[in-house]
RNA sequence: GCGACCGUAGCUCAGUUGGCAGAGCACCGGGUUGUGGUCCCGGGUGUCGCGGGUUCAAGCCCCGUCGGUCGCCCCA
């Protein structure tokens, strides 16, 4: 709002109580996805030598880090744009003694030095959840099934997000049958990806320097645009893109497994999802808005050579990383965060102590105050000057207490107003009993 | 890195051909010894993003800059 120095900087958030206490909210959900799937986490340095990021994504991603040398020192390091080089690192330097498989979460700030737009900030938090040592369908229906888990539990459904998958095997067997030589994969891949960026003559004229005729070029159309049901029989899957049914069957195990983990109707085949990593070896998933509106929510898959890129020993290897900003915005848009305004994701106090002013309740909600806080409860008071019952049960209202409790001139002998702020009840108890009552109010 | 639009109170915004900065909500205080979430009264809380220019006079016009929004590039 004012000036320069003062400002936050560009495309970076402030977390005041209530944009922090939504992020809380995000966060549980990712971390007790993550915890109950059996994932443990893990966390790494914001920065890292600058290098680390350019062994697989080479110099050209250094335009996109904030890099930086110590004042008078020759090392240069960035802030972590991705924490999947970390990741590899990591695991490179335990591969040893780690025991298999690993199944390690984290959900760290990432920083990217690009233009702020819809979805896309310099700062964000990203849920990143891997699992390394197992191969096949079984590891990446569980990956993605962890991630559906998450959104389950801040309120999506299948409705409003679909997790749109491929298998870049599958694809590459499509490819080869229209004529895509084996030494022209990577660019077919890069061509499926920028499909929808390309004017038609561009499109046709870069389909037949990678060998397609025209016949060829419209079953890679074809390709591209194929999402059906994940629950669709491979053979007619085959049929729609025109191949044998061979060509999809590594699809077949992801399939099955999907199914029997009752996610179907999270999932849809789309094959023209890539990814623009060169690193993915065989699944390939994104989430998305159901009806495409966002960026992705997530993205991934699996890598079964980046372990060994880095140095390590050749690991099968699946994730994704989940950013909170596209989520935000989805969830937003399905009203699930509508009361986050009015501090509904802030947690709840448990008692709110007030005083009507007598001299034994001044005298005493201080001390009452700090022994229900030992005692393990969520505590506050107005610090207003006034006595007024009345202004000071709006206080309580505001910040959503479960319980009031009222300190007259009975707390000498003992005895307290606890009043059910839902409820509209009250009843004058035993200071005694009242960590019992509130225990079991809980 | 490029382009378009935008920037007035904490938030959403109004502010005429340049002439004393406003509304609603929020917030703060009070309402004849004590009952809230929906009452009443009072309070404007401001570097009009910032810097310069034009002018007797700038929120308004001009230049620059920072930031925001949305695209492009890129998207790990």
């Amino acid at each position: 709002m004012s000036s320069h120095k003062l400002q936050a900087p560009k495309g970076t958030r402030d977390w005041y109580p209530n944009e922090m206490s939504v992020r809380r909210h995000i966060e549980a959900a990712w971390r007790s996805a993550s915890v109950d799937s059996g994932f443990d986490e893990i966390e790494g340095p914001t920065f890292e030598h600058l290098e680390l990021y350019t062994i697989k994504s080479g110099e050209g991603i250094v335009n996109e880090l904030f890099s930086f040398t110590r004042a008078g020192g020759d090392d240069t390091y960035a802030l972590r744009p991705e924490f999947t080089p970390t990741l590899a690192r990591m695991v490179v330097a335990r591969a040893a003694q780690l025991p298999m498989p690993i199944k390690w979460f984290c959900m760290p700030a990432m920083f990217r030095a690009e233009r702020p737009q819809r979805g896309r900030l310099r700062e964000f938090q990203q849920w990143n959840v891997d699992l390394i040592g197992v191969a096949g369908a079984e590891a990446d229906a569980e990956v993605i099934a962890t991630g559906i888990l998450a959104l389950e539990r801040l309120g999506l459904r299948p409705t409003d997000v679909q997790v749109r998958i491929s298998h870049r095997d599958a694809v590459a067997n499509i490819l080869r049958r229209l004529g895509v030589a084996a030494e022209s994969l990577h660019a077919a891949f890069e061509l499926l990806d920028r499909r929808d960026k390309l004017d038609a003559a561009e499109f046709a004229k870069r389909a037949a320097a990678l060998g397609l005729d025209e016949g060829a070029r419209a079953g890679f159309e074809r390709v591209a645009r194929t999402t059906l049901p994940i629950a669709t029989d491979i053979a007619e899957l085959a049929r729609n893109v025109d191949v044998p049914v061979e060509d999809v069957e590594p699809l077949a195990a992801l399939r099955d497994r999907l199914s029997a983990l009752g996610l179907a109707d999270w999932c849809r085949w789309d094959l023209g999802i890539v990814r623009g990593l060169a690193y993915y070896t065989g699944m390939v998933f994104e989430f998305h808005e159901a009806s495409g509106a966002e960026r992705a929510i997530a993205g991934g898959g699996r890598y079964d050579t980046l372990v060994e890129l880095f140095g390590g020993p050749k690991l099968p290897a699946c994730g994704f990383g989940m950013g909170d900003v596209v989520l935000s915005l989805v969830l937003a848009d399905r009203g699930l965060l509508k009361d986050a305004e009015a501090g509904a994701f802030l947690p709840r106090p448990d008692v709110f102590l007030l005083s009507n002013g007598a001299e034994a309740a001044e005298r005493g909600v201080a001390g009452l105050e700090h022994s229900l806080r030992r005692a393990g409860f969520h505590v506050r008071r107005s610090y207003k000057q006034t006595r007024n019952i009345g202004k000071l049960l709006g206080d309580a209202n505001k910040v959503r207490a479960r319980f009031a409790l009222i300190v007259d001139d009975k707390f000498a002998d003992g005895v307290v107003t606890l009043k059910d702020l839902g409820a509209g009840t009250q009843a004058d108890v035993w200071r005694e009993d009242l960590d019992g009552l509130l225990r079991r109010a809980r």
